[in-house]
DNA sequence: ACATTTTGAATGAATGTTCAACAAATGATG
DNA sequence: CATCATTTGTTGAACATTCATTCAAAATGT
């Protein structure tokens, strides 16, 4: 019934989004959004980079000759490289964050259909793509020894692990279920973080549709009251 | 003048293994086996400077001087630092290759014990620890654009998987579960892979006992049979 | 005219590698 | 055992390269 989840698909292949132009809403302060569509243009051309080549020699030169530009420019929007990969990385947090509260606002209020879209969300195709999960793992691999990284290099927060505790103490009582919903909401969340994991390495055996059965499979096993066995609802939909 | 600045100061914290002393069986080969010993020295260098300093600012110039020695010495016992770095993920590989290994057969032939094992031996202070973590942590970052280390980069292979592949299939069968064994088998080693994600990332809300509860939760929800709810096993014992 | 943005070369620091000299162990010879 | 020759291991300085940053000049927009 609802195939609502998974149709965001924002621009997968390459992202030629940023590009475009410096026109439309923006006349009277045209420099002012041309800096920030530069900004932009600058930090996904470093996301490029970091997916590309990977954190350790991701340079400031690869990042403006991925963005078409000179290679003096990104110490004039951003001050130095440090700030470029800290603001990279905001960015990626800020959209991940938004995508979540996004789905878990369209998920109604059946807690059993919010902690379901939550998962879901995590393999949406706009978050969920080669460039940006291989970012993400560049960023974590120096996170633990740069301070100024790691408020932001998990992408899934305090926040987001109390609304998946909650969510889990919710369903246990409705269910009956007998677990330390801290525990089993630590173990769904690890899981679908080892399921990027393994996307982002590029083994055969997991592709996002795998992986999305293994999720499903999951929450089958933990929650067999609210997701039957039967219907795991990737099997069939899905391109 | 010169007094011998031969400091060998391997190992400050945890392990001073590869610090014995060349002698026992190599006594024709003394040389051989002396070289052996600085080439663990120097990994064992390289994997301290991976945990504290991270992959993208771990020089030649930090192994030597972690392990006290020359800065010319790396390129003689290593070809260069790439090779450094190959061997330095070999020898961690084959580590946590050994150690699955050496649990499953401990474990004896009840599948249920072997899948525990296997879980619990991913706990193990001997490889679950901040320093080993941090460096695989480190290699996962580049893995993906460094086609050398695909190979290596993963510690659970596909070996390790086909087993879990296995111990999920036969436990299905024995206990009447229902779900796909591939998935579960996903699932829980995704999982896994999760839960040292967060163990390395030093999120407050996760340690080894957390984690550990975790893995169990999960163990519990998927072979009810198997892994009653009452006894985890991991509250009093396991150190 | 004026402010803002962009360029590209110059600069200086950091780093991997090489290498000639040096030290230590090993083996040979008497 | 003593002495020398040879192989093996080690050092630290020199070298070449790469890269982030700076900045004066040019281009662009207002």
């Amino acid at each position: 019934m609802l195939e609502t989840v998974t149709h965001m698909k924002t621009a997968e292949a390459t992202d030629n989004e940023a590009q475009s132009a410096p026109k439309g809403d923006a006349e009277k302060r045209g420099r002012k959004a041309s800096k920030e569509v530069r900004r932009l243009q600058l930090i996904e051309a470093t996301i490029d980079s970091l997916a590309k080549r990977g954190y350790a020699v991701t340079t400031m030169a690869d990042v403006a000759d991925g963005a078409g530009l000179s290679r003096g420019i990104v110490n004039f929007h951003f001050e130095s490289k440090e700030k470029l990969l800290i603001a990279t990385l905001q960015h990626m947090y800020d959209e991940y964050s938004a995508h979540w509260r996004t789905a878990l606002q369209k998920a109604g209020d059946d807690p059993a259909r919010q902690l379901q879209q939550l998962v879901w969300a995590d393999f949406d195709r706009s978050i969920c793509n080669k460039r940006k999960l291989a970012a993400w793992l560049a960023f974590w691999g120096e996170a633990k020894s740069r301070p100024t990284y790691q408020a932001l290099s998990s992408s899934r927060d305090a926040c987001y692990q109390q609304v998946f505790i909650d969510l889990c103490a919710t369903l246990k009582e409705s269910g009956g279920y007998s677990y330390d919903p801290q525990a089993i909401a630590l173990a769904l969340s690890a899981m679908l973080e080892g399921l990027w994991l393994r996307l982002m390495m590029g083994t055969e055996d997991t592709t996002r549709e795998t992986a999305l059965q293994a999720a499903n499979a999951f929450l089958a096993a933990a929650f067999p009251k609210h997701y039957g066995q039967r219907e795991t609802g990737a099997s069939k939909n899905r391109g």
